[in-house]
DNA sequence: TTGTATGCGTTATCAG
DNA sequence: CTGATAACGCATACAA
């Protein structure tokens, strides 16, 4: 293994020499910067990530933590986007990733995960899928040891940003894009998880749809479950003309629902998984992009890592109907 | 941050002392360890996975090498299980874990990528979804500066070992019970990439079978893609009495192409994905636990890097109907 | 502008 | 059985 020390000797400097041209330090001479990148280059050099990160404070090792949901394939494939996105951010970043899940930690106290984040060497998270109850992470987010960016929840405080889309407008324009072109007046919301931040801000959207509208809104606690969905859809919707669903997944399970009640009411998800283009009927659906949602989160997290104050980040979403013919390849 | 140091300063010993107690090497008395045990457990003290990993030359770092697979969420699906149950067994294993994907290093030479994991601190890698045509990874492979396991393919020497199920022996199976079930004399068979192990293997297997029942084997290459799949059986199904899939999603684009042509043929399928459940009609397929493949690959890692040498290891794989009341939850 | 020396938190090798 | 002390590879304050 070619270490920093081979690179001074083969190119006659000190080792803090080739340090300061590799991390491009002000004051160090063009000529000298030219021989040490020459050898750099010739030795075939690359800096050992771990030992950096154990010297300096500044270089940072990111935990990603992910929540895993069993069962269903549309959160992998959210989640496979999210760890995709954030590590080829984090190479062009040089952060070092690590994937966490929140199983992992489900039953430590807030001192034991952050024990094992600092064993980790772990100086910023990034948080996907956080609900209102994680009381343990609330009070990481408040302990200030660490940068973190939050998906999906409205956290923000000095070194806490929050990444998302507009969930509510969101809400709003694909519900509203569905009722017009089907000249519904009574909707059967179904919304998901209660303890979810984005639940509460979906169900902000259909219900302020709803009130300039003037339309009849019946909402129903589908827990972002196909299942209960399906359920609530078989109960609840012969009297009502449209089912809006908070999820794609909770819309696949009503509109199966639907088929085999040989009905028709429109039906729109949330989250644009593929998934949604094997069902048979289109649905609209409002897109996220998850990779770029990532992405902008590392980016968020090197400037917390920099010093800059936590804010809020509000991403872009697009509106969609998911056609077998197009997502099939 | 507490360290090794506040831990032997409280307990009263020295640094390598506790160090001793912690990996518990042999030479220690009952009495202190229980002393420095005492104080670890009161101080909350987590070694520094970073500090250990720059120090030991045994404690490493492994790699996930992933292959990403955009545009499909099967892949998705089954890259997640692999990742959870490799970053559970590695917490399990205090085995530090990071993922990688295949494009981060395609474009690399093999100096290139043995200077990126040893920058890494890698000492071990696991390689998900190889091909033949991989040719830097079988230099990795052959090079010996890293223990490897690779998953799918029949790669073993000194330092690698590989873990798979006996695809030969599971496509054998699940043609046989469609076949059998259903009175089958010619078979469409749609085989995976040109370039992947388990497309050699399973050919193999479907072709043990045909030989030993005397069918005509018809075979095509569907390169893994559904589209592709789809477009063969709209092309060949009709001559033939069923078409036997080298992988799910060429299952679900061959039915969906028999449901379109209004035809029908038993179709079956390869790796149990969620999707399956999707499609309408019930398919056979092999199920494949990703992750208990994913955590045997880690502790095969585990013992490659004690010392032992590289081997060959089967999983067991069954047989499945997917339907949509089973997987929906 | 460059080099020296120290430290980061461990592990490992020796003396004692 | 225990304790100094030297690595591990790099960053950085400080001296030159």
């Amino acid at each position: 293994m070619v270490s920093i020390k081979d690179v001074a000797r083969e190119a006659g400097v000190a080792i803090s020499t080739v340090s300061k041209v590799l991390n491009n330090y002000p004051n160090v001479s063009e000529a000298t910067k030219q021989k040490v990148n020459e050898v750099v280059e010739r030795l075939g050099f690359v800096p050992n990530a771990v030992a950096a990160s154990l010297s300096s404070k500044k270089v940072g090792r990111v935990a990603l933590l992910i929540r895993l949901n069993l069962n269903t394939s549309a959160s992998d494939e959210i989640n496979m986007q999210y760890i995709s996105g954030a590590v080829h951010k984090a190479k062009e970043l040089q952060f070092d990733v690590i994937t966490v899940f929140h199983s992992m930690i489900e039953d430590m106290s807030v001192d034991e995960v952050t024990a094992y984040f600092e064993s980790q060497g772990i100086k910023g998270i990034i948080i996907y899928g956080m609900t209102t109850k994680d009381k343990v992470l609330h009070k990481l987010i408040n302990g200030g040891r660490f940068k973190i960016v939050v998906i999906d929840a409205p956290m923000v405080n000095a070194n806490t940003s929050s990444v998302s889309i507009d969930h509510v407008q969101a809400q709003y324009d694909v519900a509203k894009k569905t009722i017009t072109e089907n000249k519904c007046k009574k909707i059967l919301y179904i919304a998901g998880e209660e303890n979810g931040y984005v639940t509460a801000q979906r169900l902000e959207g259909i219900k302020k749809l709803c009130e300039e509208k003037k339309l009849k809104l019946n909402v129903k606690n589908g827990k972002f479950s196909e299942l209960r969905a399906r359920e609530l859809t078989m109960r609840y919707s012969k009297n009502n003309h449209c089912v809006v669903c908070a999820s794609d997944l909770m819309a696949i399970g009503a509109m199966k629902a639907l088929i085999e009640m040989d009905i028709f009411r429109p039906v729109c998800g949330f989250d644009g998984i593929i998934l949604m283009g094997y069902v048979g009927k289109q649905m609209n659906t409002v897109k996220q992009d998850f990779v770029r949602i990532s992405e902008e989160a590392l980016e968020e997290l090197g400037r917390l890592m920099a010093g800059e104050e936590g804010r809020k980040v509000t991403m872009p979403h697009t509106l969609v109907r998911m056609k077998y013919e197009d997502i099939i390849c």
